[in-house]
DNA sequence: CTATTTTCGTTGCATTTGCAATGAGGTCAA
DNA sequence: TTGACCTCATTGCAAATGCAACGAAAATAG
C-alpha cells in the first residue's frame, strides 16, 4: 500500500534561523535605504568603509583583513573597494614589503563621508536599543552565543 | 582652513544590524547547505515548501499569500515555485473563482520530501536552543520586538 | 639557488536578485 | 455595459552574487 508520508508539524514563525533572517533583512533594508538614497553607498561598501575608519591611521588594511573581519567574501570586498576607489572615497596602494597585499585607506573625501554616515548609524543603533528596552541585554547575550559558536 | 572632519568612534562589532546579519547568514548557510547537498533545494524553495506544508489541505495558497507570509518578493516566490513545479514537488493550478490567482499545493512527491526535510529543521532548531540555553528566552523576546515593529 | 606550494587580489562566468514593465483578470462607478 | 483603475503573477533586464580559475608574488622544501 502507498503510505501517506507523515509530515511533522512545523512552525516557521518559531524557527530561529528564519526569524533571524527576516529581522536582519528588515533592519538592513531600513538603514541601507538611507545610505543608498543619501550617499549612493551599498551595504558591502559601507562595511568596508566602517572597517577602514576604525582601523584609521596606523594599521595597514588589506582586502584579506576585511574579508576576515567583516564576514564578506573576498570578491565582494574587492569589488566594493573598486567602486569606492572609483568614487574617490578610498585609495589602494600596493604594500611595499609584501607586494601581493593591497593597502586600503580612506581619502579625505572618504573621511568626510564617514563623518556624515556614522552619526546615522549611531542614531539607528539607539533606535534599536530603545525598541528593545529591557530585552536588549538578553537579546545581545543570545546573539553573542550564536556568533561566537565555533565553525 | 581645511578642517579634518571629525569621524565619530563606531564599533562595528557592537552594531546590532550588522551582528544580526552575520548571525543570520551563519545559521542560514549551515542549514541551507544540508538542503542543497541532500535535496537540491534552495532557501527560497524551502520557504515556499514549508509554507505549503503548513497550510496543508484546506486553505488555498497563492503566490501573493506566500509573499506576504514569508518575507520574500513575489518574483522570488514565483521563480521558486516554478523550479519546484519543474521538479515535481508542487503543482500550480489556476483558481476558478479568481483566475488571476495561482493556487499552489504540494504533490505527493512534495509531501514525501517534506517528511524528510522537516526533521532536519527541527533538529537544527533544537541545536540552536541548546546553544542559547538560558539566554533563549531573552533572545527570542528581543527578536519578537524587532520583528513586530510596525512598518 | 631552483622547484614546488601557498597566499593574495582580481576577474570570468553562470546564477540569483530586485525592480519595473507587461498582460491578463477583476472591481467599481457612471 | 463600458471604461478607468486595481490586483495578480510572470518576465526582461541590469546589477549583484558565489565560486572557480587565474596571474603575480612570497614562502617553503630540496
Amino acid at each position: 500500500m502507498t503510505e501517506t508520508p507523515h509530515v511533522p508539524d512545523f512552525d516557521l514563525d518559531g524557527f530561529t534561523p528564519y526569524r533571524l533572517a527576516v529581522a536582519a533583512q528588515k533592519l538592513s533594508e531600513q538603514l541601507a535605504k538611507q545610505y543608498r538614497v543619501q550617499f549612493g553607498i551599498s551595504i558591502p561598501e559601507w562595511r568596508v568603509l566602517v572597517h577602514l575608519s576604525r582601523a584609521a591611521g596606523n594599521v595597514a588594511v588589506s582586502v584579506r583583513d576585511i574579508e576576515a573581519r567583516v564576514a564578506m567574501e573576498k570578491s565582494k570586498v574587492s569589488r566594493a573597494a573598486s567602486r569606492l576607489e572609483e568614487n574617490g572615497y578610498i585609495k589602494k596602494t600596493v604594500n611595499d614589503t609584501d607586494r601581493r597585499l593591497v593597502h586600503l585607506s580612506l581619502t579625505d573625501k572618504g573621511r568626510a563621508l564617514m563623518a556624515e554616515l556614522l552619526p546615522l548609524a549611531i542614531a539607528f543603533q539607539q533606535e534599536i536599543a530603545a525598541q528593545l528596552e529591557e530585552t536588549m541585554t538578553g537579546f545581545e547575550a543570545g546573539l553573542d552565543r550564536l556568533l561566537n559558536e565555533d565553525e
